[in-house]
DNA sequence: TTGAAAGCGCTAACAG
DNA sequence: CTGTTAGCGCTTTCAA
């Protein structure tokens, strides 16, 4: 089935190519009258201009790119779902880039991402989360800048000067801490999170800030990281528990993982908040899906994908963004925080 | 900064474009020592091919689609995994379509991939989960396939003949039902789901059948209808529960609603399977992060996707594979299911 | 208001 | 083993 090109189109209307494409774009005045027969002919054909062809020629695709970690992990459709709205109105289609916390695969992607000729990549997780992110790694990404207009999602790359959009996670980590202090917690642990993250790190030094102003600190044994997942939660949330002297309230690095620690604590009979009290972070659906409903830090998920986008677009489009926007993150209280009983 | 063509290549080594093009592409011998100097200046200036360029001439992009309603419902994101491991390994990426179950960006989508020449779509949800899909929203993706493969997922377009890849959901629905009559339960109730989704038919109508095996019926109060969210979930339950005459089971249309369920069940005071038994639908990750654990149905989530690529990667290379693959789902017994007490 | 023609960057005969 | 050349399908001067 030979596909049909904008040649067939003029040679059918007894026109050139330049005025099928004049009409095709309208970006030049065509009689109406040829107007009407060409766009009659490729209705009748069902014609649909070669995007490729285009890009080639404009040297741009109308196609951006989202890397991320792990597309199952709640969080990050929630970014997706806010970068795609703007895109869509903004003309852009978007390559998912799915690396499971794998560098290599980001460094493939990347590579691709190039050859493809994406108009702009948005980067979450991986690499740029590290709290020492190799200097190839790094590198990899500072040099395709200067192909394609990266911006980096709750990340970071030192000294390279790219633009970001994050979580204020520090401050989230801030008022989750108050809010425990407030309710009268003084024996507060911390569970989850790879280690050498940035996510995890930011965390932990602001609950021990937090708690180091009001006269307390963090106790090692109560500290405990690992992953970001449910299991992961758990298992650190039991070790917590098997212990003799039990702190009264934990934070966690994120929802999954606060899950994780509320399943781990009805497992030792605790009941919550009335034993223990257990805060999340990211306000993901999940959050309220869970019993009890979780206290949780929102981050705005939804806002950063969209200012992602935005904040890309005006790259593309030769303006000069903010190289950094922070957003402020919220706290939610919901059933799985009190006073002890 | 002028991006490097394979000309600026040629011209460095002294040799005819074809010959850089034999290099990078493997594609005809060439001699040790010029194919040496080629890479090097090819390394020099980090040169990449433009896949626009290649894509035109070769007619294929390496790039799929998957179109999904909701990217935020757990569901997606697991189909999406396994789809993306498979292409992966056969040389694609993905676009990714969210369309918010809206069939005017689904049409949008669908034109916008043709333009861009993707190899392939896979479509899950919206229009192909209609009861009654209207002729115009039917045809437009058949004439679509014309021009590329399509494989629809857990879903169908009537009289389309198009490749399927799907759940034997009736069989799951069955399967469940079985479990709760095993289980004692003679009055047993259904929510969720969009009325007019096959998805949510075909489940009420396998549980009829089942029950009617076994003498039994489908009370109308108790079947109650709405869509596919938490909040949807716990509304339909509250009804069903502020009744004065209550089921003692509930199966649902997915794991959201079931989850919405055993929310309204506490809200109401009864206790989980104590009280009351749910059962949900997919098996997603968050039927093990809810409190009592989900006793729900599998559909091999990943494996849906895997198969769509592999369906859609012969298609794309001439051999014929199977227009219909299903998948036997499989009933996972979990906590919030059980005997009366 | 329209057409001719020169590319965009690459691949693939075909010839040598 | 290598070079020449003709496109892939489109946009965009430049002339008319």
């Amino acid at each position: 089935m030979k596909t049909i090109t904008i040649y067939d189109i003029a040679r059918e209307a007894n026109v050139s190519v330049a005025t099928v494409s004049r009409v095709l774009n309208d970006t030049a005045p065509v009689k109406a009258s040829t107007r009407e027969t060409i766009n009659k002919i490729i209705e009748k054909h069902q014609f649909q201009p070669n995007a490729l062809a285009r890009s080639l020629l404009k040297k741009e695709t109308g196609t951006i790119a989202m890397i991320l970690p792990d597309i199952t992990n709640p969080f990050f459709p929630e970014v997706f779902w806010g970068a795609e709205n703007v895109a869509r109105e903004k003309g852009y289609s978007f390559f998912l880039c799915n690396t499971a916390g794998d560098y290599s695969r980001e460094s493939e992607y990347l590579s691709i991402l190039r050859e493809k000729r994406v108009d702009g990549i948005i980067f979450l997780g991986g690499r740029i989360n590290l709290t020492n992110c190799p200097p190839d790694l790094s590198q990899e990404v500072i040099e395709l800048t200067r192909h394609v207009p990266i911006v980096l999602v709750n990340g970071n790359l030192p000294k390279s000067g790219l633009h970001r959009i994050y979580t204020d996670e520090a401050a989230g980590a801030a008022l989750a801490t108050q809010h425990l202090i407030d309710l009268g917690h003084k024996e507060i642990g911390f569970i989850g999170g790879m280690d050498e993250t940035t996510t995890t790190q930011v965390k932990i030094k602001a609950v021990k800030m937090k708690l180091k102003e009001h006269g307390l600190g963090l106790r090692k044994e109560w500290l405990r990281t690992g992953d970001f997942s449910v299991q992961g939660g758990r298992n650190l949330m039991n070790q917590i528990l098997d212990q003799e002297h039990r702190p009264t309230a934990v934070l966690c690095v994120n929802d999954f993982t606060a899950i994780g620690a509320i399943k781990a604590a009805f497992e030792h009979g605790l009941s919550i908040p009335g034993d223990i009290s257990i805060v999340g972070f990211d306000d993901t659906p999940l959050s309220t899906a869970v019993i009890p409903e979780l206290t949780t830090v929102s981050q705005n998920t939804n806002k950063l994908g969209e200012l992602a986008v935005e904040t890309l677009h005006q790259i593309i489009n030769g303006s000069n963004p903010k190289k950094q926007i922070i957003l402020k993150p919220e706290l939610v209280v919901r059933s799985s925080s009190g006073t002890l009983v």
